[in-house]
Parts: C-alpha cells; sequence; structure tokens
RNA sequence: GCGAUCGUCGUCCAGUCUGGUCUAGGACACCAGCCUUCCAAGCUGGUAACCCGGGUUCAAAUCCCGGCGAUCGCACCA
C-alpha cells in the first residue's frame, strides 16, 4: 500500500488535544503568543524524553557511540568558519513600489549581473538601482537592500563588538570539540559523537505548529570515518530493514513511487553514495517504526543539488506523512565529508587530522615549498612579518596552500607563488594523515512529536485513543476503584503506590464513572487501566485493560506487570 | 516582510452588518457535591471570555486608527 494523503483532519484533531491535555501549545499566550515558540506541557515531556531514550537504545548503545553535551552560543568565529554566516546572510532586496522581497544576488544574476557573496549590501542597492532593474512581480526600479541574518544574534559579555550567536545546530559542538573527543575515545575510528539539545533559527515566519519553530529539540549524530576505509560493519544487520526511497533520479522526475531496498541494496544500486549513510538511514527507518509510525507512511527524499545544505555532497530527508501539512521532515541524513572538521582547522589553525597505521609502508611523493628571501627582500624590504608568518607553516602546508590559494595574504602585502621554489620530494611512510569524513543524521524532536502523536491518533466512536506504545506512552498503567467507597478506592491507592514503587509511571484517577475514566486514559495513550472491584478485595485480583482493544484479564495484582 | 481573511469562556459557536436590550448567551470540557458494581449515563451547583492600546460617542464586543497574533497565498526555510 502506498500513501500520498491522509485525513487533513487529524492535524487539527491533534493539535487541539495536545493542547486540552497537556502535550504542547503555543507559548506566550497570555501576551498574545510568539510565533514559533512552543511549550511541552507534563505529557509533552515526558513523551520527549522517552523518545531521547529510544533514539539513544538506537543510535548509540550498540555501537559505543558517546554523548557530549555543548554550549549553545558560540563566538562569531565559530559560524564563520562552518559557513553559515557566509552562507545565510541573505541580501534581501525589497521593491519599494510594491514591497514585496528578493534575494537581491538572485536578481541580479537573473539579469546578467554577477555578484559575489562578499558583495556589499551598498553594491547590491546601487547595482539594482543603476540597472534598473524591473520588480517581478510590479515592474518597479527603486530597490532598498537590506540582509538577514537567519541565526540569532546576541553579545558575549558587556562588548557589543564580541558578536555570539546561538547556535543553529548542535552539530558545530561536535566538530570544534573534535580533537577532544577523539582523544577521549582513545583514537578509535570510526566514531560516532552525539548531541542532544536546543537549537534556534530565526525564521522569517514559522507557521505550522510544531513543525517550524525558532528554538527546537535536535538529536544528531556525527559519524567519523575514514574516507579511504569506508566500508560499515554494521550493514547486515540492518538487512531486514526496508525502506522507501525516492533518489535524486526520481525527484528530478518528480516520480513519486519510491524504492523498496534494504541499506546494502541502496548503496549497491547507486542511490546512496556511503555505507554509513545507508546504515544511518536504516537506523532512522527501525526508530521511527519503534516509535509506531509504519512504513508505508515513511520515505527518504533525495536533495538535489541546489536544495542542499552548504556543507553537503548527498542529502535524504527522511520524511513522514501527515494529514494537513502532508510530507514532513523529522530527519536529515547528509553526508557532510570533511568540510566541517577543514573548515575549523583552517580557522582555527589547530589540526583536526588523524593517524591511520598503513598495512605495509609505502613511498609517496610531496611537494615542499620555501620562500626564496632575497627576492622576497628585494620587493618587500625588511619584512620580517611575512618571514614570521611564512615560518609558522611547514613546507608541505605551504605548498598546499600556495596551490590551493596561488599566493599569501600577510597584512596587506600579496606573497604570490613566484616569491617560492618548490621541491618534490619522495618519502617512505609507515602512516597516512587524514581528515576524516561526517555522516550526520540529524533529527528534529518537535516534529517527531507532532508525527507520533498523529500516527497514534485513532477514533472508535466519538471516542479518542492515543495508540502509543509502552516503550513511549506517557503512562504505562492507570488505576481505578470501579467505586469511591465500601474501601475500594483504599485498595485502589494501596496498588497505585505500589506500582509507582516499581518504577511505573501511574495514573490515579476516581473521578466520574468509570467509563469516563476510560475514555480519558485512552485519549492520552496510558496502556492499560487496572480496575479495583470487589472481587479484588476477596482474592487480590484486578481486571486490566487494554487500551486499544478494550479487552479485560483478571489478574492477580503480583502478576499485573507480566501482563 | 507583503497581500487577503480573521481574532468573544479551555474548545466550538451566537451576538458585530444596523452602537444601548450584553450584568455577553449556548453546547462540550473542567471543578465541587450527589448518584453510580466496567466504557465520555443522570441531577445540582460552580469556575470561566469580548487579543492589546488609542480614538469617536451620552454609550463600544459592535464604528475608526495603530500594534500583536492566527490562517492562507507570495517570498524565506542553511
Amino acid at each position: 500500500m502506498w500513501r500520498e494523503k491522509l485525513d487533513a483532519n487529524v492535524t487539527e484533531k491533534v493539535i487541539a488535544l495536545a493542547k486540552r491535555r497537556g502535550f504542547y501549545w503555543q507559548a506566550y499566550e497570555i501576551y498574545g503568543g510568539v510565533g514559533g515558540f512552543y511549550t511541552l506541557g507534563p505529557l509533552g515531556t515526558r513523551l520527549k524524553d522517552n523518545i531521547i531514550r529510544v533514539w539513544r537504545k538506537i543510535f548509540l548503545e550498540p555501537y559505543d557511540f558517546i554523548e557530549i553535551e555543548s554550549p549553545t552560543i558560540a563566538p562569531y568565529i565559530v559560524f564563520e568558519a562552518s559557513g553559515h554566516v557566509g552562507s545565510f546572510k541573505d541580501a534581501m532586496a525589497e521593491c519599494l513600489k510594491c514591497g514585496n522581497k528578493y534575494r537581491a544576488d538572485h536578481l541580479l544574476e537573473e539579469n546578467g549581473v554577477k555578484v559575489s557573496e562578499a558583495t556589499s549590501l551598498d553594491v547590491l542597492e546601487k547595482l539594482l538601482n543603476e540597472k534598473a532593474v524591473r520588480c517581478p512581480d510590479c515592474s518597479g526600479t527603486s530597490w532598498r537592500v537590506s540582509s538577514f541574518l537567519t541565526m540569532f544574534q546576541t553579545n558575549i559579555g558587556p562588548y557589543k563588538e564580541n558578536v555570539g550567536f546561538l547556535r543553529p545546530e548542535t552539530a558545530q559542538g561536535m566538530f570544534v570539540e573534535f580533537r577532544q573527543l577523539y582523544e577521549i575515545n582513545r583514537a578509535r575510528m570510526p566514531f560516532g559523537v552525539a548531541q542532544i539539545g536546543k537549537a534556534y533559527r530565526n525564521e522569517i515566519s514559522p507557521r505550522q505548529g510544531l513543525i517550524r519553530l525558532r528554538e527546537f529539540s535536535q538529536m544528531e549524530l556525527e559519524l567519523f570515518f575514514n574516507p579511504s576505509d569506508n566500508k560499515c560493519p554494521y550493514l547486515d544487520d540492518v538487512k531486514d530493514i526496508r525502506m522507501n526511497i525516492l533518489d535524486e533520479e526520481k525527484v528530478r522526475k518528480g516520480d513519486t513511487v519510491p524504492h523498496d531496498v534494504n541499506a546494502r541494496e541502496a548503496v549497491e544500486r547507486g542511490f546512496v553514495k556511503e555505507e554509513w549513510l545507508a546504515f544511518m538511514m536504516a537506523l532512522s527507518q527501525k526508530f521511527l517504526c519503534r516509535l509506531g509510525i509504519k512504513p508505508e507512511f515513511q520515505r527518504f527524499k533525495a536533495k538535489l543539488e541546489g536544495e542542499r545544505a552548504h556543507y553537503s555532497a548527498q542529502t535524504f530527508d527522511h520524511e513522514v506523512l501527515t494529514g494537513k501539512f502532508g510530507w514532513i521532515e523529522v530527519a536529515g541524513h547528509a553526508y557532510r565529508q570533511d568540510y566541517d572538521l577543514k573548515s575549523h582547522a583552517i580557522k582555527s589553525k589547530s589540526s583536526m587530522e588523524v593517524v591511520e597505521e598503513l598495512d605495509q609502508p609505502v613511498k609517496v611523493r610531496r611537494r615542499l615549498a620555501y620562500v626564496d628571501p632575497l627576492k622576497v627582500k628585494k620587493d618587500f624590504g625588511q619584512a620580517s612579518e611575512i618571514f614570521k608568518h611564512i615560518s609558522s607553516l611547514k613546507p608541505c602546508e605551504l605548498a598546499e596552500l600556495l596551490d590551493r590559494e596561488g599566493k599569501i595574504d600577510v597584512n596587506d602585502m600579496v606573497v604570490g607563488k613566484e616569491y617560492f621554489i618548490f621541491k618534490e620530494v619522495e618519502e617512505t611512510v609507515s602512516t597516512r594523515k587524514y581528515i576524516p569524513h561526517v555522516i550526520e543524521p540529524s533529527f528534529g524532536i518537535e516534529r517527531i512529536i507532532h508525527a507520533v502523536l498523529e500516527h497514534a491518533f485513532h477514533e472508535k466512536g466519538d471516542r479518542v485513543i492515543l495508540s502509543l506504545n509502552e516503550e513511549i506512552a506517557p503512562y504505562r498503567y492507570a488505576v481505578f476503584p470501579l467505586v469511591k467507597r465500601d474501601g475500594l478506592d483504599v485498595k485502589a491507592k494501596e496498588i497505585y503506590s505500589i506500582l509507582k514503587f516499581r518504577g511505573f509511571t501511574v495514573l490515579y484517577d476516581d473521578d466520574g464513572s468509570i467509563g469516563r475514566r476510560y475514555a480519558r486514559a485512552d485519549e492520552i495513550g496510558v496502556c492499560k487501566a487496572i480496575t479495583v472491584d470487589y472481587q479484588t478485595l476477596e482474592d487480590n485480583t484486578v481486571t486490566v485493560r487494554d487500551r486499544d482493544s478494550w479487552l479485560q484479564k483478571r489478574i492477580k495484582i503480583d502478576e499485573i506487570e507480566k501482563n
């Protein structure tokens, strides 16, 4: 069965239920509410905790991957290095006639004017107005250019110039700490580091409830591996997990009928570039199934070249079908290559390389560069700064830098390739250094919460049932006295205490009729309802009622947890 | 951010056009009590709202202006 649409009303009903019973609701409602911020209520926080617990069981524990918690605020330079500052400090051009906003660079390029990301706002504005670029909507030719940053900005300490950002993803915390983590993990490769925590994106106009938030929770895993030894040893462990994959070709053609493959087939048929990426996708599928989302409501959709994040060589969105919002992305699986580690290595001038022992020593050719002091002195005079800078680099690094950039900038002086002498040498080495590549599964917890609730939501006549499985349901048991007298309530409270003492989440309710209590419990997904009746007083048995089937079994109190 | 539509108890809806009758009504939910021997039964009582600010007027939920928020469309969504 392949589904393309679900009932949109379910979404509305889930949102209403979430608010009424305390899973989640919009924050700051007493002040009218602020878009993109939500509060998780008592049931929502439990559900979230339980989802996180399942995630750890699936993604971390079997593989001894580690978890960290890094700050949510980082200095400017971190996100400058990561490419975030550059990649979304979008220049917005506003048409002064109709007020529509466009990307300034897109508008100019459509009109044959080449600009770069470094082009200043003033220049962009001047170009737009001078070239009389027409507004695509109203043909107006007057423009005002301003920039919009999707990261929340703040100051660190009392100095305005010390800019910090609230992280737009938890990932950078793991990249900047890579050295330390690698050491702590005793230099094992491949290895995985996870982080669960808040991230912030200052969306222009967040809508759609929990789906697009300005502050949200992520579960991210960075799997570091050697690109020349990129086999994933666990691929056969997930061979029974079948995925619906829309590869790049299908996405491009608009074909919405996915391939049905397991991780190995996905790699062999060329849909997924890396084994580790396919493996993480399989775990992701397993994870959502464990949360109660059936495979036919899940799919992996490839991102095309232009849609991908600046760091990614291949990305699959893990999507879940919902009623009103259609397919929503609950996870992104990205092949980040060595983009992040390399960027931080260059910016911070600290090494992100790891050492690999080779099976056999090999001969390698290396290119070295040495400065020609006479030539430098001749053109730059007694430029000690240049020598100081160059001597801080190893000859091989110097050669690499020169080959890449063609020059070296020292303060205002540009020292070209011609000031250096290059040498090729052959060395025998028994180790090899490399910057690890990264596969990143990244989950948005609030989106998962919403998706899980939608898929757990069922109606039986006019009754609502949340079929959350035992692993994630906010309550495992509810305990009801059949009536609130003759000692039934006392006995019920006793059972309630016993179950709580044994570590279960238990709800006690003696309000209204018994049917009403079953209904209330069903609605928030309590797995089993235990009713204390007159027979309980005689033989210490209770009835245990299953939430989904409504069937009851009479069971001894001591044996409740076996059922 | 633009445009359109909209904003009344926890929720859904009535009242707004045509200002006064609104001390803002109903249903469901919720709370208390009664009743109740297994699936939202019944009875009694109760809590509870005109998004915020300003203006017009003798009088504003109602008309006007501004703000905030929501929904949809456009743009944005690394």
